[in-house]
Order: structure tokens, then C-alpha cells, then sequence
DNA sequence: CGTGCAAAG
DNA sequence: CTTTCCACG
């Protein structure tokens, strides 16, 4: 029986996420696959360490605005193939989407935009949401159609229901928790098929909260959201055995404002 | 025999000074009147024991533009007056000059603009040579007529002669060392009359500088350029007794890029 | 190289 | 509150 453990992390600033712990993180994971979100940076500006981790293979999809978003996937193993984007004109160099394919599934890593209610900032993410659930359902049938499974992990953006975020009364208009944000997440999984692999491992409680704001005590409190998904097609879904969230026990030791989420699937 | 000791501080923000040294420097000093440039706050943005240090009176003149510029004059007396600016429309709200009186004597904070040659700055600072030059006569002529003496402190952005920074020769053609800059400050001291009371007491040596870049090792290699003046009426350069530069002697003691410089004249 | 800003989150 | 950008120095 092998197993293929995904991680997905939102490094907020992979330069600044390195030497606060992001490099010792990255040693001491046993994850196969790593998707990243907020890398910050070209490939250029990282150290050689960070840019070619070794053990590992590297899809970099930076932003063209500098500074901006940007996403990878490190893969313990050699991708049969990477694709940057989604088809989408206006996305596909904004540093938001990459996919890599390994033996039998697709892993991809996603940076949903944050928006900011009643701003041309929401619009864009609902211009985003719009054409990316339509890569979600092509995604599906592709992979059902080559028989393989596909997981897409990475910073949704969105905390789908109340126990997803622990403020959620205060926060019913807030950008991320919106009543057609939700909606949304909700077709991501009846239309589009996917299955959100942590809540159905954990149906019942609060959280587990994957990004706290730097703001306030929100940390020290726990008023987090629950944010980052793994969301797979139902063949992985059912195979996965273990899923949780790599919550820092002290600020110390934070080196984003999110934390990493982990699932661990089992193959064959 | 009564003394009185006036030191120039290019602070390099004064909110980031705060907290490497200032505020114990500031304790320490003898002087009796603290010329500030480059102060980069509105006051109001600044510590309350900075705004207003025990035992000093205070004369703030931030930039209209947020975070530039900004000078201010420290006094342990009262001034009899103080003013902002020097009757120029383009350039008193851009926080570069304030003057205070104290009995017998004009003390002035300037801190000029920098420029970059060949571009729209280097231009601007030629406009404010040339308007501020008219200013120091009139200032001159005036502390003349009712029988006092004046001078004016800062940062002058530009170095005089040879000795008067390290790499002269690879600068002949940077902004702070071009010839046409180097003969405004003849005409300051021929033709407005006012004497360079450092290089009055230590005419032969290099420097002392009271800047060093930091790009590179300038501050190890004492690189420097010796841009920060003492211009005084020259009743009041013969009352110089002492002159000299508070450069740090390591860099972690350094809390600007540029020294203090200071003047003691021995009054009445 | 460092300061303070803005935009983003 | 934090990261990264930029303009300025």
C-alpha cells in the first residue's frame, strides 16, 4: 500500500516565510506533493535552496505584477507534465493557478483572489470564481474520462459555512464569507463534484481554521478562517485516510498568517 | 563668558532615529540649539518625549508631502521668533527651512534638495539655490541692521571643495560635487558673506565628513562626504572656538547616515 | 542600503 | 499587522 500526502500552504511572502521557519518546514515535511500560495517572489529572487529545494521538483507560476500572488507545486517525484493557468485570458499571468500531473492524478495549486466587498477587487473575484468553475468541471471529466483523480488544494478564499470561520455572524459581509461566495463553494462540490477532503474527514467541529489575520489577537484568540482547501474528485476523497491542520502552537513559530493543510491519500 | 554651542543633525527620519540613538544622544548633548533636517513625520506622528523633549523648545516644519523631508529647530531658550520657510512660494511647505531668533542671534535649520544631475530634481534644486541665496543676503543684511548675528545649519547636499569628500574624482560629475554647485557656495560665502565655520577651524585637513552612504563599506572606508555646514555671519565665525563632527566610532552606534556636526562661539 | 509610503491582504 | 513595491535619498 504506498500513500501520497499533499500539502498546501499560503507562505504569504515565500522571502520573508524563509529564516522564519518556511526552509525547516519544508526538511522536516513528509508531504510528496507541496502546493504553494503567495510565493511573492520571481523564481530569480529566491536563494538557490528555496528556488531548487533538493529532493524536490518545482513548478513555479509567478505573478507578472511584481510582488503579487504567485503559486507552485513541489513534487518529490519527476510531473509528467505542468500547465501554469487555466485557459483563462485575463488569469493566466496573474500567478493564481498551476497544475502538475503525477502517475494517475493531477494536483494543483490555487490562489483564489481576495476581493474586498462592494470594490472593483470583488468583482475580479467573481469574474475568477465564474470561469474557474468552469476549469473545475473540465478538470473532472478529464480526469475522470483518463481515469485518473485530481485534487486541487491551495487558498479558496472563501469559508464555506459557519463552523468554517469563527466569527462568522460578524462577518456576514465581509469579502470571503459573502452569501454568493458560499453559494459558489457549494457548486464547486454538488455540480462540479469535488469533495472538500478535511471537513469530511472532520464533519463535525469548528474550523480546523487554516489563516488567522496578523490583525488584532485573532491568533491568540483563534478567530481564524477556515480558507485553504484540498478539494478532490470522490475516488481520492474516499482514499483519504488523514487530514488536518499544522496550527503553530506559539506566535514564535508562525512564519505565514496561514497555516499548512495536510491530507494523506491511499493509493493502490 | 557665556558660550553658546549649535549642532545640525541630518536625522534620516526622525521615527526610525527614535530607537537607535537619538533620544540618548539628544539627552547627552551640550548644545544649546539642535538643528533637524530630514525629520520625515508631522510631529503629531512622532513620540510625545520627541515632539517634546523635557527642557527644549521646539520649532516643527514638516513637508506638505507625507514622509519627505522636514526640519525643525530645538532650542533650550525660548525664541523671541521663530519662521518657517524664506518667501518662496514653490518651496516654503516643503519643509526645507525654519529660523528662530534668540536675543542677538538667527539660528536656521536648512536641509536642501538633493537633486540627481541631468533629471527634473537636479533642476529643482537649482531653483532653490537660487532663491535661497537671495534669502541668506537679505538674512545677512537684515541680522546686520538690528546688530545681530545669524547662522544657518543643515544639510547643504553639496560638497565645496576637493577635501570635502573622499572620491572627488570619481564624482566631478554627480549631483552634490558638479562645479556650477561648487561655485553657488563661493558666492554663499564672497558674495553673501558667510563663513564655513568648520573648515574655518581645520582648514587643512580631509573632511571631516558628516556623511557616508550606506551602500557599499562607505562608512568603514570613510567615504564620505562633508555636506552638513555651519554658514555663520562672520562676527559670529570669529567667536568659533571649537568645531568638529560626531562621527560614530562603530556602525551599530551609527542611528543616521549623516553626523552631527557642531559649533561652539564664545558670546559676550 | 535604508526610510516611509501605498497597495494588497 | 505584514509583505512587498516604489520614490527618494
Amino acid at each position: 500500500m504506498t500513500t501520497l500526502t499533499v500539502t498546501t500552504a499560503n507562505v504569504n511572502g515565500l522571502r520573508a516565510a524563509t529564516g522564519k521557519g518556511y526552509v525547516e518546514w519544508l526538511a522536516a515535511t513528509e508531504a510528496d506533493v507541496v502546493c504553494l500560495q503567495e510565493v511573492r517572489a520571481e523564481p530569480d529572487q529566491l536563494a538557490d535552496h528555496v528556488r531548487a529545494p533538493e529532493g524536490w521538483h518545482t513548478l513555479w507560476a509567478p505573478s507578472s505584477a511584481k510582488g503579487r500572488a504567485g503559486v507552485a507545486v513541489l513534487s518529490r517525484t519527476e510531473p509528467e507534465a505542468r500547465r501554469i493557468g487555466f485557459g483563462s485570458t485575463e488569469f493566466d499571468a496573474t500567478g493564481r493557478y498551476a497544475e502538475i500531473d503525477l502517475p494517475g492524478v493531477t494536483v494543483a495549486s490555487l490562489y483564489l483572489p481576495s476581493g474586498e466587498a462592494g470594490t472593483p477587487r470583488q468583482e475580479e473575484k467573481e469574474r475568477f470564481q465564474a470561469e474557474f468553475l468552469d476549469h473545475l468541471k473540465v478538470l473532472r471529466k478529464r480526469a475522470a474520462d483518463d481515469g485518473r483523480e485530481v485534487v486541487v488544494c491551495g487558498d479558496w478564499n472563501i469559508a464555506h459555512h459557519e463552523a468554517d470561520l469563527k466569527n462568522w455572524k460578524t462577518n456576514q459581509k465581509s469579502s470571503g464569507f459573502l452569501p454568493e461566495e458560499r453559494a459558489w463553494l457549494t457548486r464547486v462540490l454538488d455540480e462540479a463534484g469535488y469533495v472538500d477532503v478535511v471537513r469530511r474527514l472532520h464533519p463535525e467541529v469548528a474550523g480546523p481554521y487554516s489563516w488567522w489575520s496578523y490583525r488584532g489577537r485573532a491568533f491568540d484568540n483563534d478567530a481564524g478562517w477556515r480558507i485553504d482547501y484540498l478539494m478532490s474528485s470522490p475516488g481520492l476523497a474516499e482514499r483519504c485516510v488523514e487530514a488536518h491542520v499544522e496550527r503553530a502552537s506559539t506566535h514564535a513559530e508562525r512564519w505565514s498568517d496561514h497555516a499548512p493543510v495536510t491530507a494523506v491519500f491511499e493509493l493502490g
